[in-house]
DNA sequence: CGATTGACTGACC
DNA sequence: AGGTCAGCCAATC
């Protein structure tokens, strides 16, 4: 069980893979739990190395507008898109409607 | 170790 | 949610 070892990074990476499925969330969101919502670019930055893309669903992690970056380098910008519908979340107008996917770390 | 950058956010217009 | 300015934090060069 990974632990923390750096914090930051790794609070974030663990924050992230928390990120259920159908779920979005945002930057400022992940910044706030890991202690500090002004984290907000230090996550952007965390998921940008992405030293671990395969527990790390960044493709789960939006702007404040629940629009994804356009600098995704998955393959492809368009592909998180479909990854996240895949998972239920419906894009529109190539945004999410955070107020109906937003990831809310409660209930459910 | 110092300076720069970065996948952000909030406030203001 | 449209454009611009400023702020804060950590990692990278």
């Amino acid at each position: 069980m990974p632990q923390d070892k750096s914090n930051t990074f790794t609070k974030i990476y663990e924050i992230v893979r928390d990120i259920p499925c159908g779920n979005v969330a945002t930057y400022g969101q992940i910044a706030e739990l890991t202690g500090n919502r002004r984290l907000s670019r230090v996550v952007g930055y965390a998921l940008h190395s992405n030293p671990d893309p395969e527990n790390i669903p960044c493709h789960r992690v939006v702007n404040r507008f629940g629009e994804v970056s356009k600098a995704f380098a998955f393959g492809g910008v368009n592909r998180q898109v479909e990854l996240l519908e895949a998972e239920g979340v419906k894009f529109k107008d190539g945004k999410v409607d955070m107020k109906t996917y937003q990831w809310k770390k409660r209930l459910l």
